[in-house]
RNA sequence: CUCGGGGUGGUGUCAAUGGUAGCAUAUCAGGCUGUAGACCUGAAGGUGCGGGUUCAACUCUCGUCUCCGAGA
């Protein structure tokens, strides 16, 4: 067991709020991890995300181990010092790269969304998938060079030694949404099996996760749930594929958080739009990541509140390059009270992003992840003060 | 005025053997859920003008307008 305390100070149905105490802070649960993947929250520094009151951010092995490579970091002493962030760090072990590189690269698939899309045409590039999983791990290849290297549970845990984070994650293996039951059946062996080595490897007193997976099979998730919480963790991810609809990942949330130790912190991992965290919280995940916020804030997207009238499609956000917005004095979001919206209008946002400017990037990401952190510290609030479901009828109207 | 060289989407294009007008960029609109991708997908948009030859003309031809260069 590592450094970690978890402290649940009040429930309400299925939810609660907690305190996760690790040695470079506390986090209030249940919270956003933004994603800091190359130790950066892209186009925000450390300091911007001390100023949003991020309590914790998420960093990558896969890619801290390419560059600039673990020599550098150790040089550091890890990676709070290399960044400049005191606060908590968790690090994911490269397995999301197992599936985002590998069978995600070769079908143009993502983790949710590919349901979704497919009545879309999808880029005409083909590129062969980067990575090939053994029992022993899985050879994926830098997505610099044409170098292919081995990551198992061992080689995870020396990396995410070597990065000093907070909390580690065990090395798994992300499938796809495609994969059928037999093959989830098998690859869930291979992830138990993973999850014993990682603990086995596990040397430091860094606090260390293990990933449920099962993909939306409920024996294999039930399966998985019991195994992991049955292991000696120190909390819980939920990864992989959630199923074809909100309604199925619901359902798979309700499976899990049954089975597992209720006193360890649950993530569930890459999930995060704004029904997903009442939806999720609701059935008591205490932490979420996601890298929405951040890569739909560089393509024009940005979060408003439901009064402030979003899209028909979507009622939370708008995409600020609309020409509709050309003239448009208002900031992003009429209720918001971060520094973006206090300070620049639309019109000035789109004209960023039609100049290619780099301040759009800074400026929307910024939003969007005030926005997010916010909505959290509001659900905190209600949970507290038994208002959760007026707050959420507030955001979903319509039962989302 | 003379001679020469040009006029192809908004812009660019020594892209198109006389035979489906292409590419880039800009524009417009969607999309992105443990970040390969400040990206991906889609839409709209053009042969300066007028004749002639031809089954068929951006392409050949005549005229005209216009731009550039040189000369007077």
């Amino acid at each position: 067991m590592g450094h970690l305390k978890f402290k649940i100070n009040s429930e309400y149905k299925h939810m609660r709020t907690g305190v996760l105490e690790v040695p470079h802070g506390k986090i209030e649960t249940p919270n956003f991890v933004p994603v800091a993947t190359k130790a950066t929250v892209k186009a925000l520094s450390s300091e911007d995300m001390k100023e949003l009151n991020s309590q914790i951010l998420m960093c990558n092995s896969y890619h801290l181990y390419l560059k600039p490579g673990l020599d550098v970091i150790k040089k550091f002493n890890g990676l709070h010092k290399f960044m400049n962030w005191n606060g908590p760090i968790m690090t994911d072990s490269a397995g999301f790269q197992v599936f985002s590189l590998g069978f995600g690269m070769e079908h143009f698939a993502n983790k949710i969304g590919s349901y979704f899309i497919e009545d879309q045409k999808q880029s005409k590039a083909k590129i062969k998938k980067m990575a090939k999983v053994t029992n022993k791990g899985v050879w994926i290849d830098s997505i610099y060079t044409k170098e292919k290297i081995l990551f198992t549970p061992e080689k995870s845990m020396r990396i995410q030694e070597a990065l000093g984070s907070d909390i580690m994650i065990a090395f798994d293996e992300c499938t796809s949404p495609y994969a059928n039951k037999k093959y989830v059946s098998e690859s869930l062996e291979r992830t138990h099996k993973w999850a014993k080595r990682s603990l086995d490897a596990h040397k430091t007193k860094q606090a260390l996760f293990g990933v449920i997976q099962g993909s939306y099979f409920k024996e294999l998730r039930i399966k998985s749930a019991k195994f992991i919480s049955n292991s000696d963790f120190d909390g819980f991810c939920i990864g992989g594929s959630l199923g074809k609809s909100k309604a199925e990942m619901h359902k798979i949330l309700e499976w899990i958080t049954k089975e597992i130790d209720p006193e360890k912190p649950r993530h569930l991992l890459g999930i995060g739009v704004v029904e997903d965290f009442f939806n999720g919280v609701e059935r008591g995940i205490d932490l979420f990541d996601c890298v929405g916020p951040t890569r739909i804030a560089r393509a024009g997207l940005v979060y408003v509140s439901p009064e402030c009238g979003g899209t028909v499609k979507n009622k939370f956000r708008i995409k600020v390059t609309r020409t509709e917005f050309e003239m448009d004095k208002k900031p992003i979001d009429c209720t918001c009270n971060c520094k973006v919206c206090q300070n620049y209008s639309r019109a000035y946002i789109r004209h960023l992003f039609k100049s290619k400017e780099y301040l759009a990037y800074y400026l929307t990401s910024y939003h969007n992840l005030h926005f997010v952190l916010n909505l959290m510290e509001q659900i905190r609030e209600s949970i507290k003060t038994g208002t959760f479901f007026e707050l959420k009828k507030k955001w979903l109207s319509n039962n989302i």
